[in-house]
DNA sequence: TCCGGATGTAAAATATACTTGACAAACCCT
DNA sequence: AGGGTTTGTCAAGTATATTTTACATCCGGA
């Protein structure tokens, strides 16, 4: 299942999948498979991400998987 | 840096880090290597830790690293 | 109409999360 | 003292996250 509050935090900040992967410091096709779901991202990754749009892990990650 | 809020939230509902690691699906070595710190779980693991918990991932592992 | 930016996707390679099996040290408990 | 449980750690293997390269599509602007 898409990752629906990855995708508005990173559109409210204006960044492109691109923009968000280098402030995180990964891959535009990282980003984009995270967004699109059925990926298992690391923590560390996560809290880059987060870092990058102002979010917690909480506001982003939690409860988007069974 | 050691993982403390964890290893509390544990110690809080009485498991050991076996009984942790059989919650959460996966081996006593990795619950311990993530108490222990400077290691870096998985989104999915650390939800399944959550959720053995009744945590949260900003309780449980938010600002954890530098 | 065409070009550039944004995104989806895929195969092969690399880095690393996680397992398995094992041994040792520390801590209760009796 | 001795046995069971808990935890730290290590080496080798397997699974998978992430990269690299590449091609295709969609869309807004010149």
């Amino acid at each position: 299942m898409k990752n629906l509050k990855l995708n508005a935090a990173r559109a409210e900040k204006d960044m492109s999948q691109s923009d968000l992967a280098a402030a995180a410091g990964v891959t535009r096709q990282t980003i984009g498979m995270i967004e699109a779901g059925d990926y298992n991202p690391t923590l560390n990754l996560c809290l880059r991400i987060c870092r990058a749009l102002d979010k917690t892990l909480d506001e982003l990650f939690w409860e988007e998987e069974s």
